[in-house]
DNA sequence: ATAGGGTTAG
């Protein structure tokens, strides 16, 4: 053009603003001012700070901000909206309150800016005040502010008000639209109302991948995990092509099953899709792999990622101290600083774990007391449990209980059953059964617990004991909860139940354990009969032991796989001591590396060596 | 003649 003004600057800034090549528009800003020596208005600030915003270019925002007072344009509706979005973003909550305030006259849309800021950043209590401002201040609601309502009603998860809003909505009138649709099936999912979110997905006229993936992730989010598996083949069938939100979901799903047949299949179509190097997929395959017991492939993935961020090498770090691998975590963890990425919460969790699987008490209290401190990270619960867990760990019993009684934190029941599985692996049973009382004390149901003490009774000969725990849990009516192990052939999945004969090959497959155990016997496998509270002899009792779920499941895989596959078990209990020290040699003798997942912990047996170093 | 705010995830 040969001759330009502000409105033809103007307009392409915003074409560009609009398909979200923000950096651009602040190179135009810049030669707008100093080739054309032109002097921007209200209409060229408003789209330069929301491009700051969308840029997360903090300092040029900031600059804009000067240029706004200096230009007078402050009491333009779009520039206070824009300002009051672009503190908002960058979670500078006093700033966009000091906006908001000092101008005159907001609309509907600076209070859904602000809302949303807060809302974004976690200041839930603050956006709930703003919204009851803008109520007070009669201000109208738009669809924009229902959605952001809704969004502030799902992290409360506060159903109360969630009905609420919905009335209100419906009351309305306003037209009704499909970011409305997505806001409300997440309130819903969100606040535990599976059914009333499903029901508003099928009332929808029209669909997108975005309503898809809403659903999916309520189902995901009540537990539901083989309908969002199940429901996203129909979601195939109607043509609605995934995006990464919904890879994040359905890999989520797969894990929480640790159904790993499905996790490999969504890798493959979320790497066709064109999703390789997107952060959350990364990270929800890091998830899946380390949650299905392949924590080689968590690791793959880690490295193959373009771009990472905090979450992705928490993911990792915690995925390798869940395998009980806390050499690699730290290293991972240390990679991590020097990369720049600042550690949070989350982070240390995984990190204490580690020190706790290599018995680094001074390490785990050097990063409790001072590098928490120093990069102000206030220690919680879950920090101080490590804690416990590393000082039992190091057999240093005592010192954990004194740990706990020092420390002024109101501890859960997580925190006295790691005291109290220490005890056990420890064999320190004094204390361990003072700690089973409390533990009782605080959750009288907890089956786990029975077991624990009546095997601890047990290890100690003390069969008045044992009566003692069994006529309890009569009492109480505690049931003992099977034990079910399960593993995935191919596409099947297999469940074993303990004691329990219906399967169609029960025969061959009790031919193979004892067949394992005849072969596990010459290299020290010695039948830990004492664990066994049927009153039977000794022979039989040596035949309840083959029984255990885990090693049905187990023989099964070894029957149906090639001779070199790996073995991945899911169960649904602690392991035993007997499983375990039989499954460590017979992974020696059938040279095959097993995977077992526990209710708490990842056993990766190889060559007669499990990676928990025997501590569970 | 030119301008602003929203949904699903780890």
């Amino acid at each position: 053009m040969h001759s330009r003004n502000v409105v033809s600057w103007s307009t392409l800034m915003t074409g560009l603003f609009q398909k979200g090549f923000a950096i651009e528009v602040l190179g135009l800003f810049k030669n707008m001012v100093l080739e054309d020596n032109l002097c921007p208005n209200e209409y060229i600030l408003a789209t330069t700070l929301s491009s700051c915003s969308n840029s997360g270019m903090l300092k040029e925002g900031l600059q804009c901000h000067g240029y706004v007072l200096k230009t007078g344009l402050l009491f333009h509706q779009y520039v206070k909206n824009a300002l009051v979005r672009m503190y908002s973003t960058f979670s500078d909550v006093e700033g966009a309150t000091r906006v908001l305030n000092s101008i005159p006259g907001s609309d509907t849309v600076t209070f859904n800016s602000i809302i949303h800021g807060l809302l974004d950043h976690g200041y839930l209590s603050e956006g709930l005040e703003v919204l009851c401002r803008m109520a007070a201040e009669c201000v109208v609601w738009d669809n924009v502010t229902y959605v952001n309502v809704f969004g502030l009603c799902s992290r409360l998860k506060d159903l109360k008000l969630g009905l609420q809003v919905h009335s209100r909505m419906l009351k309305s009138g306003d037209e009704f639209d499909l970011y409305l649709g997505s806001a409300i099936m997440d309130m819903y999912g969100k606040c535990g109302q599976i059914s009333v979110a499903r029901k508003v997905f099928d009332g929808l006229q029209t669909r997108n991948v975005v309503s898809w993936t809403a659903i999916l992730a309520a189902y995901l989010q009540n537990g539901c995990f083989e309908e969002a598996l199940k429901l996203f083949l129909q979601m195939e069938l109607e043509g609605v092509v995934p995006n990464e939100y919904t890879f994040a979901v359905l890999l989520n799903a797969s894990s929480s099953l640790s159904a790993f047949g499905y996790g490999n299949s969504l890798h493959a179509l979320a790497e066709k899709s064109g999703f390789r190097s997107h952060i959350i997929v990364g990270n929800a395959l890091i998830n899946m792999y380390s949650k299905t017991g392949i924590i080689e492939g968590a690791y793959e993935v880690f490295t193959d990622m373009l771009y990472r961020d905090s979450i992705t090498w928490n993911s990792i770090i915690s995925g390798y101290s869940h395998h009980g691998l806390g050499k690699e975590a730290l290293a991972v963890f240390h990679d991590m600083l020097a990369a720049g990425e600042h550690p949070n919460y989350v982070t240390f969790i995984g990190v204490l774990s580690a020190c706790g699987h290599l018995g680094r008490v001074q390490e785990g209290f050097y990063y409790l007391h001072q590098l928490m401190e120093e990069m102000g990270i206030k220690p919680g619960l879950e920090h101080y449990t490590c804690m416990v867990g590393l000082l039992s760990k190091a057999g240093l019993l005592y010192e954990a209980e004194t740990f706990m009684k020092s420390t002024p934190i109101e501890w859960d029941v997580v925190a006295w059953r790691t005291l109290l599985s220490a005890c056990q692996v420890h064999r320190n049973y004094v204390l361990g059964k003072q700690v089973a009382e409390i533990v009782l004390h605080m959750d009288p149901d907890d089956v786990g617990t029975y077991t624990l003490l009546s095997n601890m009774h047990a290890k100690a000969k003390s069969w008045d004991g044992v009566a003692t725990i069994r006529k309890l849990m009569r009492r109480r009516d505690i049931k003992k909860e099977p034990g079910l192990s399960w593993t995935e052939i191919r596409n099947d999945t297999h469940i074993f139940v303990s004691d329990d004969n219906s399967h169609p090959e029960s025969n061959q497959i009790h031919e193979k354990v004892k067949e394992l155990l005849d072969k596990i016997k010459p290299l020290g496998y010695v039948p830990d009969i004492a664990s066994v509270l049927h009153d039977v002899e000794e022979e039989q009792k040596e035949e309840y032991l083959g029984h255990h779920s885990e090693k049905l499941a187990i023989a099964y895989t070894i029957l149906k796989t090639p001779s070199r596959a790996p073995v991945r078990i899911i169960k649904n209990l602690r392991m035993c001591d007997d499983c375990h020290s039989a499954v460590k040699l017979m992974s020696k003798v059938t040279n095959r590396v097993i995977t077992v997942r526990d209710v708490n912990h990842f056993h990766c047996f190889r060559d007669g060596m499990c990676s928990c170093a025997d501590y569970w």
